[in-house]
Parts: structure tokens; sequence; C-alpha cells
DNA sequence: CGCCGGGGGTTCGGA
DNA sequence: ACCCCCGGCG
């Protein structure tokens, strides 16, 4: 057990006390991963339990990946059967299981929010609801936060419908889980939802899962909900060895249900629990833990801990001011230059983190200019792109034909002749009916279809009972292969031959080869298609593409993305009042607090050095608006900080060192008209073939080819990542760059 | 049927 | 700026 021998003291304690409840609360960088992973190797090595009765949920399903690779290093191959996984994955897999206790098949559809949203939308339609007054996202948040808190359409209509806009929401609530129901679909919450009520309608599955789960413990727990909870004390009812792990300080869910509740909770539940606090950061230099101290001493929630380092004092915290983002993005490129040579790092020690997506725009544009390579996680994810959604649809209907969003998706995908007429009155009929899409859809001839929609109807029915039975017989890769091959798709996107074509043609591609990886290294599992399918909807950004994980490269994301990580050097950027904190969340005081948790986990990546940035001037919502510092800056003890090089920066410095801050709402646009847009461009009535050019939009590129007169004149551009355009010069701004 | 342009709303984060 | 939705037109 000489592995123990790694850990300080209340580390170690945290590891060994493993019987009753336990709660570990541990500080940013004070090696909880390593606390999870030992204690885990500890159990199994002990002989307390073998792997496959221990239960280990974390927050993400990368997480997991990395925690159990680091057990298996210790504890050995064994460690592959722990339950290790997000709360979503291993209760997917347990429903599965139990499928049809619940009167769902295991090849249930697991429907994603867009999924979710769309049949939302839909109801609201049918129910013939004003979707400007009732706003589909709001009501689907209504349900979720509903079920989040194990209420269903029943209860909600007799305890909570108090007026129209909640009469509202019970009707939607009640024909969408009715809806869910008949298409053999759960959403993100019902993953958590059904298997309590699996439990509670049969006690004999519950007391099984019990039993053999005689330790559970769960990461991030100051991110889990009320359903989540329930569930772990649930199953940890029986052997109550539970041990849950996490840190208020870096709580940042509540908006979508995660309630810090839990852990006031868990000690009213469990008055017994052992409380361990890592409060030794083995992470960050000491001024930007102390740094992060002074931070999170804003908060008025939050459990009494005293993080500290024994680490080197190191830098002192640089503040960024720019003038606008493109600026900003600028001096965060010369930056990461020159810490590259000053400190000898490479381009992955460094992370850019944004509080919005939307901020990823003008820092990749800089880092592309300036030949840096990054790596963007999150935004758009592969698996939410319309032409893999498209393609994924139909895998689905291949195993779940009752499933509804897929059907909607492409019945008339490719088109086929079943257009919004045929589609309204099979809508119609399977409410009449009482049935599912797709039984209609069966028995089309019986449901007054026109001929020519019966006969189109007819074609589709037959072709989804082709993949059915690939998908039974074949491999997930060659039914996979079958079903983009006859039911059109690829067909359709290779057809279209614009980039955007070819590149959804690519990405079908891409996923085939996916499926084809999957089917060649089906680690534990039987490579059908289903077991490819289960996995699919559970993933996550973070967890495709891990083939790139060592490529050196920058990382961008957001906060929320880069809790868990660290990075030699961090740039928090967009540090302005209306953004970070954002303007919704400036009104309440929990809110708020949030937010400063998220600055926190933030500053609390950085090992060696950190940079906080904002920008006078952020084009947002397509104008420019004028921002104050963010209020988060000048709660960085000011001994912290570093007074940047020029007199005009240490004035801004003092400036926000000792102004108040305004209370007007910012974000507020800016009056002054014209000009719109910094990007000002040049003459261009000497524009000449092969000349090197900026576009605002399109990035830099080459002129090819220059044709017409005055005002007809057009250049044909190379750009060197958006491939040829054509452009008319009267009212295309182009900057000529220097280097022609 | 599908493309295009106009208009309105968005307003953060993600398993 | 972007997305979504809708209406008009080829």
């Amino acid at each position: 057990m000489d592995f123990l021998n790694d850990l300080n003291e209340a580390q170690r304690q945290a590891v060994e006390s493993v019987e009753g409840p336990n709660m570990i609360i541990a500080g940013a960088g004070s090696g909880k991963t390593r606390v999870i992973t030992y204690r885990l190797a500890f159990l199994m090595q002990q002989g307390l339990a073998e792997s496959f009765e221990l239960l280990a949920l974390t927050f993400t399903n990368k997480a997991a990946k990395e925690m159990r690779e680091r057990i298996e290093k210790i504890a050995g191959a064994e460690a592959k059967s722990i339950w290790m996984g997000t709360f979503h994955s291993i209760f997917s897999r347990i429903l599965r299981v139990h499928a049809e206790k619940l009167n769902y098949t295991k090849d249930f559809t697991i429907y994603d929010s867009e999924d979710s949203l769309s049949l939302i939308k839909s109801i609201i339609k049918e129910l013939k609801y004003d979707d400007k007054v009732h706003k589909p996202k709001s009501i689907q948040a209504q349900i979720s936060r509903a079920k989040n808190f194990l209420i269903d359409a029943e209860e909600y209509k007799h305890k909570y419908v108090t007026d129209e806009r909640t009469e509202v929401v019970s009707k939607v609530f009640t024909a969408y889980s009715a809806r869910c129901f008949k298409a053999n679909s759960m959403d993100f919450d019902d993953l958590l939802v059904k298997p309590l009520e699996l439990f509670a309608a049969y006690p004999e599955i519950l007391h099984r899962y019990q039993h053999q789960f005689r330790y559970i413990m769960v990461d991030e727990f100051q991110d889990t909900n009320y359903a989540q909870y329930l569930i772990t004390r649930r199953l940890g009812a029986v052997h109550e060895n539970i041990c849950v792990v996490g840190d208020d300080a870096q709580s940042i869910y509540a908006f979508r249900g995660a309630t810090i509740e839990n852990i006031l909770n868990f000690k009213k539940d469990y008055p017994d629990v052992k409380i361990h606090k890592l409060e030794q950061n083995y992470r960050s230099t000491s001024i930007i833990v102390n740094a992060a101290n002074s931070i999170i001493a804003n908060n008025q929630n939050q459990l009494e801990k005293n993080v500290f380092t024994e680490n080197e004092e190191g830098d002192k915290v640089k503040l960024i001011v720019s003038e606008n983002e493109l600026d900003e993005a600028r001096k965060v490129v010369d930056l990461i230059r020159e810490q590259k040579q000053v400190n000898s790092f490479f381009h992955k020690d460094f992370a850019i983190l944004y509080r919005t997506n939307a901020q990823s725009r003008s820092m990749e544009d800089a880092l592309r200019k300036g030949g840096i390579p990054y790596r963007i996680y999150g935004g758009l994810s592969f698996y939410r792109r319309k032409e893999i959604k498209d393609m994924v649809a139909y895998l689905r209907m291949a195993l779940n034909p009752r499933d509804e969003e897929a059907l909607k998706r492409i019945i008339n995908f490719p088109t086929r002749g079943i257009g919004p007429t045929s589609m309204n009155h099979l809508l119609a009929t399977a409410a009449e009916w009482k049935v599912s899409l797709w039984e209609v859809l069966e028995n089309a001839h019986k449901a007054g279809f026109s001929v020519m929609a019966e006969n189109a109807i007819l074609r589709f029915v037959n072709m989804i009972k082709g993949f059915q039975g690939a998908a039974q017989t074949e491999t997930a890769f060659s039914a996979a292969s079958y079903i983009a091959k006859h039911s059109g798709l690829l067909q359709e996107f290779h057809s279209d031959e614009s980039m955007e074509g070819r590149s959804r043609w690519q990405n079908v591609q891409e996923l085939l080869n996916a499926i084809n990886e999957f089917t060649l290294n089906p680690e534990d599992k039987t490579p059908t298609l289903d077991s490819f399918l289960a996995e699919v909807a559970l993933l996550t950004d973070q967890d495709e593409k891990d083939k790139n994980e060592d490529k050196d490269t920058v990382s961008l994301m957001t906060l929320h993305s880069a809790k868990g990580l660290e990075f030699n050097s961090v740039f928090l950027v967009g540090l302005e009042e209306g953004l970070f904190p954002g303007m919704m969340s400036i009104g309440s005081r929990e809110e708020l607090e949030e937010e400063r948790r998220l600055f926190y986990v933030g500053v609390t990546r950085a090992m060696k050095k950190l940079q906080i940035s904002y920008a006078r001037t952020r084009n947002r919502f397509g104008s420019f608006t004028h921002n104050e510092p963010s209020r988060f800056i000048k709660e960085i003890k000011p001994t912290y900080l570093q007074p940047m090089s020029g007199d005009m920066q240490r004035n801004i410095l003092q400036k926000i060192a000792t102004t108040p801050m305004p209370q007007r709402r910012p974000g507020v646009k800016d009056p002054e008209p014209a000009p719109v847009g910094d990007f000002v461009g040049d003459d261009l009535s000497n524009l000449t073939n092969g000349m090197r050019i900026e576009h605002n939009k399109f990035g830099t590129g080459r002129v090819l080819q220059i044709e017409g007169r005055e005002e007809d004149r057009k250049a044909t551009i190379l750009f060197d990542t958006k491939g040829e355009k054509i452009l008319l010069l009267k009212y295309a701004k182009l900057r000529i760059l220097p280097d022609n």
C-alpha cells in the first residue's frame, strides 16, 4: 500500500476513512482526484470490496475515464469493472436492463435537449398556444426543474398551477410526458427520475443494487441536483458507505438544478458524517491561491475553509486592458508568444477561458493570424451538427421506430413526398388513435392519407424496416453504412457541391469512421448498433477526439468546461460588467455569487501565471457596447495585481482600485452612430492579382483574379481558411496587407 | 418544394 | 451577429 505515502495527512485520512458516510470538502487543486482514485484502489486492495461493488459517480465522462486509467495504474486491470461514470451514463445503463419493467424497451432513445425542445414546440403548436407568450425554452426549463425535484406532470397539475402561465406549463408537461413515453424515449432528466420510479415500484431491484454497491463515491457533489442526491441516498441505504466529494466554492451549476442544499442535507441525513477538509493547494503559486481566496471571501454563502499552499510565491496576476475585443485578442497572443520564449512553455500550457462561447471568435482569429495552434472545446459539438443528427436519427429509427423526434427529422429528408400536410395529418391521427407516429405509418392505409402520400409512406416504412433488420443482424459499422447509403443521405449531401455540402458529406463519413472504430474496438461491449447509440446521446464534445489530446495546442473553452483542468498559464478574458458577471445575474445575490464562484474556478485553473483581461468596448449582439470593468477585478486584493507597463495602464488600474462601481446597467448600446465596426476597408482601386488581403469575416487570402469595370469590378479571392469567394469590390471591405 | 429575404428575439452555462 | 420562423416566389 505504498501509494498512500504520496498523501498528506488530510488526504490519507480521507482515503482510509472508508466506513459510513464521509464528506470530503476539497479545495481547488488539493489533490481531489488523487484522493478519489486512491480511495477506490485502497478499497480493492484491502479486500473490502470487489471492483463491481464500487460505484463512483462523476460529473463528466472525461473525469470518469481519467480516474479509471489512474486506478488501473495502481490496482491493475480489475479497475475496469468498477461502476464508474456520470450519473446519466450509469443510470441509463441500469435503465436499459430493466426497461421492460417501466414499459419501455431496452432500445429506448435518449432525447437530448434539442429533441425535447422540438417536442415541446410541437406540443405548444398542437395545443394552439401562442409560442410568443409561452416561450418553449422557458416551458422546457420549468418542466426540467420540476422533474429534477421529482415532481411529475400529475403532481404539478395539482399543486403548482396558480395562474394561466403555470396552467399552460402543466398542460404541456402532461402532453410532453405522454409523448416521450409513447415514443419509447427518455430525456436527460428521466435518466435520473426513472431509476427512482423503478426502485419505488420494484423494491427487489433496489435491494439488488443496494447490496451490490458496498461503497459509493460521488464526485462534484456540489453540482448534483435533488434527484441525484436522492438516488445516492437510496442506493446507499443498506451499507451507508457513501462518500461525497466536492467544493462549495466551485458550485457553478445551480442554473440547471444543482443545489448546494445537498451538502447541508447530507449533514442532516447522516448526522454521524465524518468531514474531511483538503485545504493544501498543490497546483498554484501562492499569489494565485491568495488572490483566489480574496475573491471568494466576497461570498456570503460558503463553508468555512482555509485554502493555503506551500508553493513558491510566483508572479503577480497581470491585468490586461484593451480598447476592444480585437485588441484584447492581439494582446493575449503577444503574451502567449512572450511566455513561450521566456518561460519555455509549450502551446498546451496555455488556456484562454471565457464566459460565453460567442467570445471564442475574436480569440480564434487572432491565434490563427498569429500562427498559433489552438483547439476550441465546446461550442457546436460534432454530434450536434445537423448532418450528424440526421444520420443518427436514421440509426435511432432503426432501433426504436417509435422515436418521434428522429422520425420528424428524417421522414422527409431527403425529400420523399411526405410534406407538412401529410405530417399534420399524421400527428392528428396519432393523437386520435393515441398511438405513436410509427404505428400510424404502419397502418397508413387506415388513416386516410392521399394516395400519393400513402405510397410514399409505404416506401418509407419498408425502408425503415429494412434498416431495423440490418441493425439486428449486422455489426454497427455495416448496418450504419447500409443505412447511410440506402436512406439517400450520403447521396443528398454528395450532390450538394457547396463547401457546406462537402463538409456535411465528410462529417457523415467521419461518423461512419467513428462507428467503424467502435466496431473494431468494442472494449467490453458487443459491437452492435444499439451499444454504439446508447453512448452517443451521452457524449459531449469533451469526450470526442481524444486523439488530439496530446497535440500541442492552446486550449480555448468556457469557464464551465474548464472545471477540473489546470494550465501553467491562464487567460481569463472579457472581465466586464454585463458579460462577466453576466447581465442576468447582477440582480440577485445568489446568482452573483454563482458568477463569482465561476470566476474562482477560472482563477484556480492557473498553476504559474494568471492574466485577467477586459476590453472597454465589445461588439455584442451586433452593435458596440461600452462596458465597465468587472467588479471581480476589484475584488482581487491589489497587492496580488501587477501594474501593467505604460502610464495609461497604470492609471486605469488606479481608477479601478479607487472609483466606486457605477450602478447603471452595463451593456447599454453606445448612442454614438457610425462608424459601424472598426474594420475599415482600404481603397481598392489599385488592387491587383496576387495581392494578399484581409477580410473582416473571411480572414486573410490572396486575390486570384479581377474582372469587370467600375461598378461591376469583382475579385475572386482564395481565403486561407474559408475557400474561394467572389466579392463585388464596390461593397467588399478589404484591407490590403503590407506583405505584398 | 426549396430558396431567399425580412423581421423579431436572443441575451450565459451543459449531462 | 446569429438563429429561427415565416411568407413570397421561382
